[in-house]
DNA sequence: CTGAAAGCGCTTACAG
DNA sequence: CTGAAAGCGCTTACAG
């Protein structure tokens, strides 16, 4: 008969300790505005006596909802969790869901079962869901977009039904400007390191590039591929070398690729920007410790996560958000073009 | 009376539809043993035409599990998020428990409310928890260690109770290996940029280093600390040269901080492995990427996030395991040292 | 091997 | 402003 110490105080004991009913108590733990002030104090005051905590999974079955977010990412994630851009991002949602009531369900889109994602995210399990993917085979997530609220980073490559949220950079923008900032120093010999063309940033970034040089009338034939890497940009570097032909400068898909690139060109004792003006996109520690530091366009991957979580918030409380919500860019100078 | 289209269908809809109760629908989907092989085919069969995906919540409130796991990381998480290593341990464990029933659930620990996250751990809603937490304040979760299955990456600093799981590299160890590679290469005058002190990582391989220097007579005066970035190593490194002492050694707690040290020898003209010898730890795309590449000690990070998470598994399903274990590290010679 | 029934801890119309 | 009661969708002894 004596009280058992472990099992979390429910709110019925709450309820007895402050001499109203469950309802009550129900009330003031969800900030009802109808409860005296009076019976409000006693309430709060059990409650912390109690150090009671409401159980979610009650509570989510009795009111249909789950405050829980689900944040999806590719399984290739190797390459993703240790791309500083990415985890910033989610480092931006999930602080800002930090001051809310929701909670962040880190959910892995594994190849060996793609169902399994999207069985979870329509069996009712969570309020809304992020997405980070950002391949072609993002289709399944977009059609789940009708179902249930989702908003995504980046904007994904199979946009068929056009009722989408998407929070995205403007890539196509940040690179022409990225490449303008190489053509004010004078040069005429272009090239750049893209990213992977089954993401929306690499083509975007491309075509930013070919826009800032078809209207002056430069060739865009000088074009090799990475995969966003430091690796990849080295290799990219060693392959737009060995064409032979004189380049001047570079814009670089990303600061990763930049940080490959470059080490290729001090080996070669190829100066930059004497030699070869270099422009990129990240403003992380690869553009900050990279010799020389780059000038780079800076995404604000933080604001962006955080902006992701906003908009799905408001989607969920049944706000209305605009289907493309663009984060501004800021091009930061620095040494190397 | 006809069938509306959005709600998940329930345990009650497969029940109806397969000709039996619910407790037989609810056996089938728990993988009772005690169903015949008729009935669960059967009940599979409704299963699959209703697309019904069982409700966390309900089960939830009647078994008493969550089926959800935290994982605990510290606020200052600009710094946290973007460092390889930690990204690569979150990866691992999200990973590992991708192919189990449990769900990962990201809790970061805010310095505006410190008490939040404890009380989300004790409130019961998770079964278990994954603390990242490195730093002096991590008390109150070792605290918590007596109410909540919980699992440590990297050891604690206060560790009082001994009732704790921790997950760690040997890093005391590790610093050793990585230093005396520096003395096989016949230097004598040994620096160190160390890491936090803060953290136990940081301790360690300071500790490391010494152990490696001391037995054969050498100085151990040569220190500076780093916070384990790259603009603290470029710092540490400054300071080291400011000092005037011949060097021709170091070993430096973080590849991200080799990096940031080698970007000032690089200004310097000190050429490394010629005039000093260096040797780090991490072999992430820092290491790999710097000129020279760095003769490093890797942590398996991922396969690290994936031991912690298997251990919190059995630890929640009842099941014993050690207080520590110790995750092998590997030499990797390159051209640094 | 299978079913009827109680119960998990909340929320929420509905009355008053 | 407050309470009694039904209900959210499962699981699990308990019988049979």
């Amino acid at each position: 008969m004596g009280e058992s110490a472990k099992p979390q105080p429910t709110l019925e004991l709450v309820a007895a300790r402050a001499g109203v009913s469950r309802a009550t108590v129900s009330r003031v733990v969800n900030g009802s505005t109808k409860v005296s002030a009076e019976v409000n104090e006693q309430v709060n005051k059990a409650i912390a006596e109690l150090k009671y905590v409401p159980n979610r999974a009650a509570r989510s079955l009795a009111n249909g909802r789950t405050n829980s977010i689900a944040l999806v990412i590719p399984e290739n994630a190797a390459k993703f969790f240790s791309d500083p851009y990415f985890a910033t991002v989610i480092q931006g949602a999930a602080m800002y869901l930090a001051d809310t009531e929701f909670t962040l369900t880190l959910l892995i889109a594994t190849e060996a079962d793609p169902a399994k994602t999207g069985r979870y995210l329509r069996g009712g399990n969570v309020d809304g869901a992020l997405i980070l993917s950002h391949h072609s085979d993002d289709r399944s997530y977009v059609e789940l977009a009708g179902s249930l609220p989702m908003v995504f980073g980046g904007r994904p490559m199979s946009n068929e039904s056009g009722e989408l949220h998407v929070v995205d950079v403007d890539n196509v923008a940040a690179a022409t400007t990225a490449t303008r900032t190489i053509l004010e120093s004078g040069r005429s010999r272009v090239a750049t390191i893209a990213g992977p063309q089954n993401m929306g940033a690499g083509q975007d970034r491309l075509q930013g590039w070919r826009e800032a040089l078809e209207p002056v009338g430069l060739a865009t034939d000088l074009i090799e591929y990475g995969d966003f890497t430091p690796p990849g940009g080295e290799a990219a570097m060693i392959s737009l070398l060995e064409r032979g032909v004189d380049i001047d400068g570079i814009f670089i898909a990303s600061a990763q690729m930049a940080f490959g690139a470059l080490k290729i060109l001090h080996e070669r004792g190829i100066r930059v920007p004497e030699d070869i003006s270099i422009t990129t996109v990240d403003n992380d520690s690869y553009a900050q410790s990279a010799s020389p530091p780059l000038t780079t366009i800076e995404q604000p991957a933080e604001r962006q996560g955080a902006m992701m979580a906003q908009l799905l918030v408001t989607l969920i409380a049944g706000g209305q958000v605009p289907e493309r919500t663009i984060i501004n860019t800021v091009l930061i100078k620095r040494g190397s073009h």
